[in-house]
DNA sequence: GTTAATTGTTACTTTACGGAAACAAATGAA
DNA sequence: TTCATTTGTTTCCGTAAAGTAACAATTAAC
């Protein structure tokens, strides 16, 4: 869930001013002074966001940009950064494919909401109004909402996500830190045990409705969401 | 209502300049530099009007409208704006289903006379009646009143823009920034807790008439509208 | 120009969710 | 059996998130 942005800029003190925003905000943060940082930086994380400066010494922005368009890389977002005297230039940077721009000067304020404006445009693409459903129990997620038996069911937002991973990944067997990493997120440090704490409550809901038995224990590996369990 | 207006133009020093006079009018405005933008946008948001640049690289802005109307989206007004004066393409994207073009250069007098007349002619249509209803609310957005079981009931401009959102939009859960581009507009730069204040408000007003629980808050999500709680 | 209304922000309060400890139960191996 | 390991379960409590009210800054109204 957090994301995990990279900013571009040869200029130490911009870097350091927007990290310092984003971070507070939450983010995760990398940084890099050029492109070729970037590109190493790029393959070796998980970047969801670039803001990256149109005017950098070697290779500019816009190259860095639309070379990571044209290699097909339409996943990350960015955000160019650009000073105040670059217009004509702002439109070949929006053509090329990026997200948005923002102007220098900018306010942090600004740079907060236009990073979570272009992160929940790319987020909510693919699996926004699913709904899905295994069994007797239908999850709608745009309506956040659960029916068991075509009866509303109450569950805490963990309780919520953990159903609907596994509930989207049937009959497969996670082990606990996977599923930290996939519902709890990645950078979350949580005890393994955690996991327990949690399935238990899980079942503790479904209990009443009868379907507690879709979720399988896997001694020594971990949990299972099956429908027609085969014991 | 105050419409939501989406401004699609490759140049970002067309995008500002329709951007303010349409504010300084009243509307809220989003914009996008290219066809995936608005795209991306209008899938997420109630837009009433867009204002579409003929000529724009990659999908051009008939091409966009084209496909806008072919896939039965005939509720969004449509504007071109043109550098051409050509009158056979102009032809063509009135026929197409545009509602109106406007000639660059164009004066902000222009712009906002057309606008107007557009929303007002779409607005008078039946498919758009703007009388909507859900539960005891009643909102009739031409005359701007608001009725709970038949009595007229006062709320601030920012309250009723919410409440209708929600309203026309219910069972589905909106994240607070979500609510910020929908009802302030995603060019506003509020923090996130300023909805909770607004919720508060409107439960409020909604309070002596007995359905401020047609307002739910889903925790670690955002705020949700329904008429049945099954709780 | 004065007043009232509206709106965004901040600060404080309340709530309830989630993490971990602690213990019980179950499972498997020797 | 006994022991060790894994999992189930309960309870406590810190804290993140939502509720709330008061304040300041705009804006509209008179």
């Amino acid at each position: 869930m957090t994301a995990h942005i990279l900013v571009v800029d040869d200029e130490v003190s911009i870097r350091d001013m927007v990290r310092m925003a984003l971070e507070i905000d939450g983010f995760i943060v990398s940084d890099a002074s050029n492109a070729h940082q970037a590109s190493s930086i790029l393959e070796q994380n998980n970047i969801d966001l670039i803001l990256l400066d149109w005017m950098m010494p070697g290779i500019s922005g816009i190259d860095f940009a639309s070379r990571l368009r044209r290699e097909g890389n339409h996943q990350v977002g960015i955000i160019m950064v650009t000073a105040k005297d670059d217009e004509d230039d702002l439109v070949r940077g929006l053509d090329i494919g990026t997200d948005d721009y923002i102007k220098k000067p900018f306010s942090t304020k600004e740079l907060i909401s236009r990073t979570n404006a272009v992160l929940r445009r790319l987020k909510d693409q693919p699996n926004s109004n699913e709904v899905v459903s295994a069994g007797v129990i239908t999850i709608d997620s745009q309506q956040h909402r659960i029916l068991i038996n075509d009866t509303e069911v109450e569950f805490s937002p963990t309780e919520f996500r953990l159903l609907h991973f596994l509930l989207t990944h049937p009959d497969r067997v996670f082990a606990r830190d996977q599923l930290l990493d996939n519902v709890w997120g990645n950078q979350v440090y949580v005890e393994d045990r955690t996991v327990d704490v949690h399935i238990r409550r899980l079942r503790k809901v479904l209990e009443p409705h009868k379907c507690d038995h879709y979720i399988n224990t896997v001694r020594g590996v971990g949990y299972q969401f099956t429908v027609n369990k085969s014991e």
